[in-house]
DNA sequence: TTACATTGTGTCATATAGACGCAATGTAAT
DNA sequence: ATTACATTGCGTCTATATGACACAATGTAA
């Protein structure tokens, strides 16, 4: 690891490169094995999952570092990365837990230093294609692995409740915007797509009235091809009509009022 | 004004009392007249209007720092409050104004000042009774007043950027949760009702249909009273059934998926 | 060749949304 | 008093959307 992005570092000059008292977390959901998953962080000296998260730099934008967290830990660029909410309490964060983690790592601290103070974060969720990605641990953890959403245990700090918020933000999203672009490979079959938005949801739907509806709102181009190999009727493939996914994503699903 | 408030007391020693580079900013909803108000403040020694906004105390939750900051400029506790967006551009600020602004009021900054800092700033809206508030300017602003939304000019800093992203935010809240509690008196016929959801949405709404829709919600109580001294037929009066209200407002309104 | 889970496509009843008709009513003008 | 009239209350009609379900076609495996 090189000097600048060891945990020594970071602690101790931080304070000179990042905004104090702000953070980004990012809420990286992938899709795979008709799966739902999230990538965590294992933190060094901790059986604690975290989410990947980071520091702003003094002149970057959060958007920015929100974007670079995302590059550091997946290798991914261009990724669909939206903030969702901003946790705020002043206990959020365990001065004592710090304290200790970073003495078993044989860094001591003056009582002030950046670190320790209280901070807010911003949260953001990606949804990010599961098979390009190649998840790297930070300065702060040992690795960095995809995890079952539902079967996610006890997190650091506050990070399990903004997991939450994130997927409940998630399926509030589904009804305004297009899912999919970003979690499925080019070209996927009809159930692929259903299995996504079920997965998402947490329940079932009926299929005939999903394929219905989701060719509904003209976002899907029908490919001559079909998904040869499975043990039955092999289903047609589909794949986005880029054109017309972004301009729903810009306007909106559907209508209320 | 007392000293504690005073902007020379906040500026110089602000450092010690807020969260270093993190603010809030208030977009606050009212509605009279038929038309939707937000309350704006008028910087002292500026043409600028600007957002009510205030730092967060270093153990307070953010929630509770625009709670309060809502409370010191409209007098009102225990109103609905939402956060929906964190602003965190770097060039958000331009510290020359800043400091000129300062140099005004005959105040002098030692470069390092924590209020001349790189701020990022979580917005709120929220919605209020406008005939029950008094708005009070804070320690930057000559005046406090009730502005037309569609006539707001200029503003200070992106504050019209957050205004306008309130206000979009505010119209997607519309298809999942009821409005009008806050905004309107405690009774209140269907008309008023419809203008205000046609005030918020910018659009016209059929009268009939209007009305089925949002009786199909069922969180209104339909009144044995009507409102006399119109120039016309008397509407009846309609108040929120609150449980069922409360009730809607935590489940959400319509479905989608 | 057959069994079978799965897919493609369609139907039907019901619910919802948008456009509009008409009589009732309260005030103001005559 | 009577009338005019904008507005309100309550309804209809149609198009579309939604939910539940039927049935034939198909690709693999037994």
């Amino acid at each position: 690891m090189r000097k600048e992005n060891s945990l020594q570092h970071i602690i101790l000059n931080g304070g000179n490169l990042f905004m104090p008292s702000v953070s980004v977390d990012c809420v990286i959901f992938g899709f795979h094995d008709n799966e739902l998953k999230v990538l965590l962080l294992k933190m060094k000296n901790s059986a604690s999952w975290a989410l990947p998260g980071g520091f702003i730099y003094k002149t970057e934008d959060i958007e920015d570092a929100a974007t670079r967290v995302l590059k550091e830990r997946t290798g991914l660029s261009d990724i669909f990365l939206k903030q969702f909410h901003v946790f705020g309490q002043p206990g959020r964060a365990e001065k004592k837990f710090h304290i200790n983690f970073l003495k078993k790592e044989g860094i001591s601290l003056d009582k002030n230093n950046w670190i320790i103070q209280r901070f807010i974060t911003v949260g953001f969720y990606a949804l990010v294609d599961f098979a390009v990605v190649t998840p790297q641990p930070d300065f702060s953890s040992v690795t960095c692995e995809w995890h079952d959403l539902d079967s996610v245990g006890d997190m650091f700090m506050d990070h399990k409740q903004i997991l939450l918020k994130a997927l409940e933000t998630l399926r509030l999203q589904l009804n305004h915007e297009p899912i999919g672009y970003q979690l499925l490979p080019e070209k996927f079959t009809m159930p692929e797509l259903q299995k996504l938005y079920e997965t998402i949801l947490g329940k079932k739907l009926d299929r005939r009235n999903f394929q219905r509806r989701i060719l509904s709102f003209g976002i899907l181009k029908k490919l001559k091809e079909t998904r040869k190999g499975g043990a039955h009727k092999a289903p047609f493939l589909y794949c986005f009509d880029l054109k017309k996914y972004r301009k729903a994503l810009e306007e909106g699903l559907q209508g209320g009022w």
